[in-house]
DNA sequence: TATTACAGACCATATGACCGGTTTGTAAAT
DNA sequence: ATTTACAAACCGGTCATATGGTCTGTAATA
């Protein structure tokens, strides 16, 4: 604690370069956090000790605890975007294509983003500024996956008609993701039932 | 707190009686919690204040706050059971049977108890002692509602096969009952989606 | 020197677990 | 039928702990 030499030169950092490094420990933390133990375990003291900062620091950057949060979230969303761009560049263009379509919404919905969304929606359940701030962030990002799907896959047919289809395949992709993640597997013995249900939403999606 | 008087005939209760009164009242508290506020926010205080019973009785017959919550979600699931079997007796026999069997799923997905139950799986998340005593209880009520939903829709047909089209079937409704439920409805100007679903659940169902 | 980043203490509040004492019901002894 | 002894139900308070927000002081940068 009377720690004050450094093994290496200390290095004059600007300002800005002081602040960015200490929110960007700080908001991975609470990502982290927030996958790990959910909303209502990711308090600012935990944060602030997983990512090395001092809870002075740590108030200084985010005031308030929702602060933290949602900035943790909309930098969550910009990974969760830039994932899935990158998933969807690479599928291939041609019969495996909406097989590998499908797998691709279940990589994303299985992902520990999803499982953090779910228990900052339920969260959300409670706290009305959290939901509204909420709102918009989750919002932008269903409409960006939603457009990015669109184009990739719908070939000229109908795009009302797809975008219920599609709608309605992540919410059932969801529903299994929810099942999978918080709920326990039986796994007595059973087959993986997967590649069943990817045939079943592959004949929702091409009609 | 002097009040000793009653207004009506006080008449002797025996123990048994007394214990199964407050029990019941705590029991319905912490269930209405539960949808209300969720897990966390579920104290043993405020469940005993909205059951209007002391802390001491609430402690007494609930020693710690767990046991409470799993003996709530016991008595849930209890309930669950009947409103589905009571449900599902009152399907009509004729052609409208699968539309109306998907809408009873639709139905008690949409229930507070559904919203409840994803709080709950949420927050066992990150309670081992409650995860394991919520087990058993999930899977003895998914056992129950599977045994009901091939005996009264499967006509003859390969069992493991419809199995797994309700399974699937269950996930989709529970992915469209979370967004439903926890997510913002855009309502602007959009038709109700149902209608839609519930046809390609029908066509899922029936193969 | 002035401003910004940071450090750590402090405070009010809430919660779960626990406890000593009291009341009510039950049953044995008289 | 009364009285007495005991157990179960119930009451309200304390305690240790954790948390969010705030505040004062210090160090780094401008």
């Amino acid at each position: 604690m009377t720690q004050t030499r450094r093994v290496s030169a200390p290095r004059r950092r600007t300002q800005e370069e002081r602040s960015a490094a200490t929110i960007s420990k700080l908001l991975d933390a609470t990502i982290e956090s927030l996958i790990e133990v959910g909303y209502e375990h990711t308090t600012s003291r935990s944060v602030a000790e997983r990512a090395g900062v001092s809870r002075g620091a740590q108030s200084h950057h985010f005031p308030r605890r929702v602060d933290l949060i949602v900035s943790a979230v909309e930098r969550m969303g910009q990974l969760l975007q830039a994932a899935a761009m990158q998933e969807l560049e690479a599928l291939p263009r041609g019969a495996g294509r909406r097989q590998a379509t499908i797998d691709t919404l279940w990589s994303q919905f299985s992902s520990p983003v999803f499982i953090a969304s779910v228990k900052l929606w339920v969260a959300a359940q409670e706290d009305p500024e959290l939901y509204e701030r909420l709102v918009p962030i989750e919002r932008d990002l269903g409409r960006f996956l939603m457009a990015r799907m669109e184009s990739l896959v719908a070939d000229g047919a109908d795009r009302s008609e797809y975008a219920k289809r599609y709608a309605f395949a992540v919410s059932a992709i969801r529903g299994l993701a929810l099942m999978e993640a918080f709920e326990p597997r039986p796994a007595n013995g059973r087959e993986d039932p997967w590649p069943y249900y990817r045939e079943l939403l592959e004949q929702i999606l091409s009609g």
